[in-house]
Order: structure tokens, then C-alpha cells, then sequence
DNA sequence: TACAGTTTAGACTCTCAGTACAGGCCCAGG
DNA sequence: CCTGGGCCTGTACTGAGAGTCTAAACTGTA
């Protein structure tokens, strides 16, 4: 059921989660609508579990960027490497997180997770860089950490409009050296 | 009219579009659900309208940020500044804009004026800093001038969450540097 | 007064989310 | 082979709310 749902995020990407008729997902994932409502209280449902799903995601590639070797500065490097690879794996539901935004923004259980998956991990790591001399210290981590997520998705989903599809190899480099040199030591 | 419809900007801040009933907008402005389609061609119009109005205003404060003197680095603080500025003086339109991201990104025209009273200029800040020496030549200016916008717009709005609400001066400071150090020569 | 444009109340249509429910399918236990 | 109880699905329904329509009221102008 999960993987079939996924299909969904296509829509959800392209049209929003109002403009999307629960018959437009039923249609698409071949899933009956009486069985969508079975297994999900509704739209929103499906929604938050694609984003769940994609956040899930982004914590697991943070969390593997971190546990590479290296200095802070080069590990916030992989972080931001690995944040561009999931929007490209899942480009679809990181398109659709963007569209409903705000929708995601106003679910304490989906900031809930971005702060565990980005922020928390991402503010520690750069406390950390202060230590090692890699980075420099910042007042407010936390702060900081959500400039960088908010730098990464809009760049990253940027790049993904139909309108100036560019690979994310080309945005990544680019990107991470404006991430990194806004904390460098 | 005009001043009238500002107000709608925190229903739609609070809920989002969808969640905002006509009738509700009609309540909130005073002004009757049938004169509101006189004058609009529906809820999306009057969003429409909202955010044109925020974009504008962004344009303004980004234009007169880099007619102050100085440096292209120096200006592109003030532009920082600025573009923090609009979103306290207008937070519940901003906060809209930032709810119903993915349906102004779908509107041509919002993105258009977007590029227009943004990415645009600040990219041109970009080259010119390099030529100037104040900031380091980027290869994508553009690309970066959105990472700009992401970053101040995520921090920015995350400032002004109920959750989280920090004055926005002390974000300047810390998000400016970020910012600044992230182009600098 | 007459006329034109603006504004409004109220009743209407239509789409769609979500619900209700009855039947169908499948499988374990007898 | 039956049978009972889950899980799944087709179909019909309810209700909310967007947007439309129309006729009347109001306003300013000549």
C-alpha cells in the first residue's frame, strides 16, 4: 500500500494537494477510493505520509553525511550533498513538500521531524566545528541550521522546475561552497 | 478595496487558502461575498493580489537597499536587512506567501515578479561585488541569489512562527553574516 | 425625475470530500 | 466442504462550500 501511494506525490506535485481529487489518486495509484479511506483518514493523511516518508529519508542521508570522517566543515559538505541526493531520489514528494509548505509547516508531528532530521542534527554539527576549528562559531546554531535548510530546498527545488531543469551535480557545487564559506572558520 | 482586502492576509496566514471560507474573508474585510466577486475573479485572485502586493513592496525595499553606498558587499547587507524588514512589516501576508508557496509558484506571474523584485537584482549584486572585489566571483549568480532568498525567507518566517517568535533584529545579525560570509572576497 | 454604474441579498448549481453500508474475497478452524 | 470473521471495494449518499445569477437598492450626475 505504501509504495503504491507513493505514485501520489506526482500529483501532489504537480497540482497541489486541493487541485488533486481523491478519485485523480485512486485513478493514478489504482487504488479504489474506498480503500484509500480505509487506510487513511483522509487527503491530508496521505499527504503527511508522503512527507514523512521523504523526511524519513532526509534524516537517514543527514545522519549517514554525519558519520563520515573528516572535519565538521567537510562533513557539513556531505550534508548538504546528501540533502540534494534525496530531493533528486524523491523529487516528486520533495516537489510536493514545497507545494504544501505551509500545510507541513502548521503539523507540530512534521516540523517535529524536520527539526530531528535537519536542524537538530545540523546545529550540533556546526557547535561541533566551532570546537575543531573547522567552522566558525555562530551565535544561534539553530538559527543558522535553518538558513541552510531553507538555502538547500529552495535552491534544490529551484533547479527541479520544469522551467530550468538543471542537473543538481552542477547546483551542488555551487551551492555547497556558498553553505560552506557562510560558516567557514 | 484594496485596504480592505489586506486584512483576509491573516485568515490566509492562519489556515491557508483552502481552509479560509469566501464567507470568512467577507466577515474579516466587512466587505459582502458578492462584491468581493465584483471586484475579484475568486479566493486565488485575492491571494493573488496579496502576494503582488508583499513582491512589491520586496522589489521597493530591495531597489532602495542597493542604492545606499558603498560596497557591493556592504549593500548586500542592507539588502538582508531589508528584505527582513518587509516581512516584519507585513507578517501575515508574508507568512501567506510562505503557506501557499507552491501555488505561487505556480503562477507565472508570481514568479515572474519574484525574479523581477529579487533573484534579479541580487544576482547583478553578485557580479558586481566581483568586479568590485567585495565579494568572491560566483559561477552561477543567479543560483545564488536564490539560495539568498531561501535562506531569508526560511529563517526569516521561522522567526515569526507563533512557536518561535524571536525579534527579528536579532536574527539579522546572525542570518546577515551567514549570508555575507557565504559570497565574501 | 431619469439614467448609469456600483453594490448587495439571497437563492441557486455543482463539484467533491468524506461516510455508510452491503456485499465480495480470502483464509483458518471445524 | 462448510462457515465465520476479518479485509477490501462498489455504490449511493450527505454536507460543505465555491462560484453564479438576478433583481433590487443605492449613489451620483444631469
Amino acid at each position: 500500500m505504501r509504495e503504491k501511494v507513493l505514485v501520489a506525490a506526482e500529483l501532489f506535485a504537480e497540482f497541489g494537494l486541493d487541485a488533486t481529487k481523491m478519485e485523480d489518486v485512486a485513478a493514478a495509484t489504482g487504488v479504489p477510493k474506498a480503500t484509500l479511506y480505509y487506510y487513511f483518514e483522509g487527503k491530508e493523511d496521505i499527504l503527511a505520509f508522503l512527507f514523512v516518508h521523504v523526511l524519513d529519508q532526509l534524516g537517514r542521508a543527514v545522519g549517514g553525511a554525519l558519520r563520515t570522517g573528516g572535519t565538521a566543515a567537510e562533513r557539513l559538505r556531505a550534508v548538504v550533498c546528501a540533502h540534494l541526493g534525496v530531493i533528486e531520489s524523491f523529487p516528486a514528494a520533495s516537489r510536493a513538500l514545497q507545494f504544501d509548505l505551509g500545510r507541513a509547516a502548521r503539523s507540530p508531528m512534521i516540523a517535529a521531524r524536520t527539526e530531528a532530521a535537519f536542524v537538530e542534527p545540523v546545529g550540533a554539527l556546526l557547535v561541533e566545528g566551532a570546537r575543531d576549528g573547522s567552522l566558525r562559531p555562530v551565535a544561534h546554531p539553530r538559527l543558522v541550521a535553518t538558513a541552510i535548510l531553507g538555502a538547500v530546498t529552495t535552491t534544490g527545488l529551484n533547479a527541479l522546475t520544469p522551467a530550468a531543469k538543471r542537473p543538481l551535480e552542477r547546483v551542488a557545487d555551487d551551492l555547497a561552497t556558498f553553505v560552506l564559506s557562510g560558516v567557514a572558520a
